[in-house]
DNA sequence: CTTGACCTTCCAGCTACTGGAAGGTCCATA
DNA sequence: TATGGACCTTCCAGTAGCTGGAAGGTCAAG
């Protein structure tokens, strides 16, 4: 099949498709006598799997790690764990940041009246807590 | 004061204040006869200000917004409440997405024993979810 | 024969910096 | 006075992961 259907299927854009061939995670794909790619339903399953792992925060030199463990059939599980886990901490660690941000700012933004009048909390805030050393 | 000191006083790296300046964020700093960039208390003040609304989450473009307000007297707070609404649901939308990501992802590592045998159910899936639809 | 939907490559841009090279300036010390 | 080291300058390139667009080739239908 041609990319466009490789990429319907495989729920990435052709863009895509050819960022991750030209970055080397996944192989150049064959092509035909017109020079156009084609891919086998193998390529697209392939492609899923890059797909679904970028779709769970998996980074591309994670994708890379996950491909080559994925045709090991001699890994260890252990190894995919530790990669998983090491995500999930940075996933955390964001978690984390961000409930912090939402917290500050949602007081912010509930101590603001939001009117016509110049006084604001928010402003405040950042010019405050900009010269609270001063 | 030369960059090296209003950095440590902005808490931003000189590179970022340099950056800042030439991204059109702060206006260019007053030169001394070597060429030296020179600051005031005042350029602190508002390189702190930038550091104070970026830690917050806020784009360069809000605080482009957040400054122009913030010289602004005339200013309705509504529109600054506005701003940080937006941010706010922005970092709700990350958020979301985080949680989701790390409920998947915690089930799966959960579900993996993680020894030296190949089978994993983190690969099933990523490969499973991949070929449902085949 | 043309139209339109494909396909190709290549280049640029996005966010917000960050690192590094090459070179100028300033001050203190030997 | 020479020199060393800590500053400062500009400019260029790279980061992650695409995404958009230009310029041009290919193919099937009408």
């Amino acid at each position: 099949m041609h990319i466009s259907e490789a990429a319907v299927r495989s729920r990435l854009p052709t863009k895509t498709i050819r960022y991750y061939e030209e970055a080397g995670l996944i192989a150049p794909a064959a092509r035909t006598a017109n020079g156009y790619r084609h891919y086998s339903e193998r390529d697209v399953h392939i492609l899923h799997f890059v797909q679904r792992a970028r779709s769970l925060g998996f980074t591309i030199e994670d994708c890379r790690d996950l491909l080559s463990l994925y045709n090991d059939t001699h890994r260890s599980s252990a190894n995919v764990k530790a990669l998983a886990t090491r995500r999930l901490a940075e996933i955390e660690r964001k978690l984390a940041e961000l409930e912090s941000l939402r917290t500050v700012l949602t007081d912010l933004i509930d101590r603001c009246h939001g009117d016509d009048r110049p006084d604001c909390p928010i402003l405040e805030d950042l010019a405050g807590a900009a010269s609270a050393s001063c």
